[in-house]
DNA sequence: GAATACTGTTCCGCTATGCGAACAAGCAGT
DNA sequence: ACTGCTTGTTCGCATAGCGGAACAGTATTC
């Protein structure tokens, strides 16, 4: 059941802003083309819904229009609904210096995200020199269970959000439940004990990390990840060097946010 | 008139979500918390329309709600809407490179974009060590009649496309219409005679900037620019360095589309 | 403390939108 | 060329959304 029909029975839910905005999101890396019918898949609504939906987005410069493959893909204007969202994380201009330079000197990526319902949505990101990692920009969404940054905001959130989350989380990953949630209670222990979280081939088999949370002044709740493909990063140099790194930055990215 | 009210008496045209929609862009930096009041006057629509609307985008995840403040900002899940039309623009990948390599040489900000309504939306920025200039985010909005990158635009598109925007900005530019006309004019002759344009001080007083367009080949018209402070770049060096580096640089990236 | 102003929410009659059924257009297979 | 399938659009009735008026809560002014 898609996020626009849990609450669609609230007199003051808009069901149709929700299906308009579904639409967009069924446009993914890899499924940038897509048709009426093939969104009506991807959605569960009905292919008069869609049609009125794509032409509505269409008119207004969020999604263009293929007239040769009958397809619908998403426009510039999408890109701008953003940039307000990215300049209300002030953490970002702090943060990124700090990221620039932990990138350069370890020769990894590293992150900076906040989550969307099941997902972690990168808000920053820096590379080192060997660009070896695949580029995820700004925007790009990851798990929640499986990732170092993911498991990072799970165990720096209240209690009662975390167990809302497991939750859903659980319901999400059906088939392989036990094992994730090993993976994230082993995360809030790593986390009180050693101050950063890892994922070793949990996400991708050849992608190891580790993550690190940042609770905002305002208690919105950031994580970092750094990382890269694990025939470069052995465990040891995870645990002797990338988690003690990213630890230190973030402190420092937190002190200077004390002092704003 | 807001673009959500030029169509709204088609039948096919589904008003609560252009509004939804004007509501999330009506957020700018500078203003990334809004109150339903504020939300009512910038776009024009009345408070239960708001107040309905911002309660299901905050629902939804695009917006989160500041009860401190009793004021609404975007949240993460507007980035994610944005995420798949960046990987639709595969130009970007094949651009980058070389955009970083000229503005590490040159030591400018280069920066790549398309239309949306009468702005231009940055797709991809890459700026040069010194890092004077503001850094704009992909996202990014810059207006498209007073810019090097809007005005190169301009000059490439078709003339019934140029006709049509030509005539919006002169209805949007009410009091500077004939200035602004004149620069647009000069850049669709600049561009003719010699394959670049420029903006001297005609966006913000400081910045000078060259722009040259791509027209992609599914015909998607995109467009760079190259440029930074005034003080450091003086009109030769825009006409002598950064005109024709630019141009050469966007041939090579019109080559490499070629061949893939 | 009272009055006023501002902002946000609720109500309800009217208008807009949703969607199953039907229809239309284009494509694939024979 | 014909038939069947797939995809997209149109129609009409039922339901959702709109917005003026009213109400509620809070802040400001006197």
């Amino acid at each position: 059941m898609s996020e626009a029909k849990k609450t669609e029975k609230n007199r003051n839910f808009v069901t149709a802003l929700a299906r308009g905005l579904e639409i967009l999101r069924a446009f993914e890396p890899g499924h940038t083309m897509l048709g009426n019918q093939e969104l009506a898949e991807r959605t569960g609504l009905p292919r008069p819904t869609i049609s009125r939906l794509t032409y509505t987005l269409t008119e207004l410069g969020y999604l263009s229009y293929n007239a040769r493959l009958g397809k619908y893909q998403p426009a510039a204007g999408v890109l701008a609904l953003g940039y307000a969202c990215l300049a209300s994380f002030g953490v970002r201009q702090v943060a990124r210096p700090l990221m620039q330079e932990l990138a350069r000197d370890l020769d990894v990526a590293v992150a900076l995200g906040t989550r969307d319902r099941l997902q972690m949505i990168y808000l920053e990101n820096c590379q080192g020199q060997g660009a070896l990692t695949l580029r995820l920009d700004v925007g790009s969404r990851i798990p929640l269970a499986t990732t170092a940054m993911g498991r990072a905001l799970l165990a720096a959130v209240p209690d009662e959000e975390r167990s809302y989350l497991l939750d859903r989380l659980r319901r999400h990953h059906k088939d392989d439940w036990e094992r994730v949630r090993e993976g994230i209670e082993k995360a809030v222990e790593d986390y009180r004990m050693q101050g950063y979280v890892s994922s070793r081939g949990d996400w991708s088999h050849d992608v190891n990390s580790v993550g690190v949370p940042l609770v905002l002044p305002d208690s919105t709740v950031v994580a970092f990840n750094c990382g890269g493909p694990s025939f470069l990063l052995s465990q040891q140099r995870l645990d002797e060097e990338l988690g003690p790194r990213l630890r230190t930055m973030v402190s420092d990215v937190r002190n200077i946010l004390a002092h704003v």
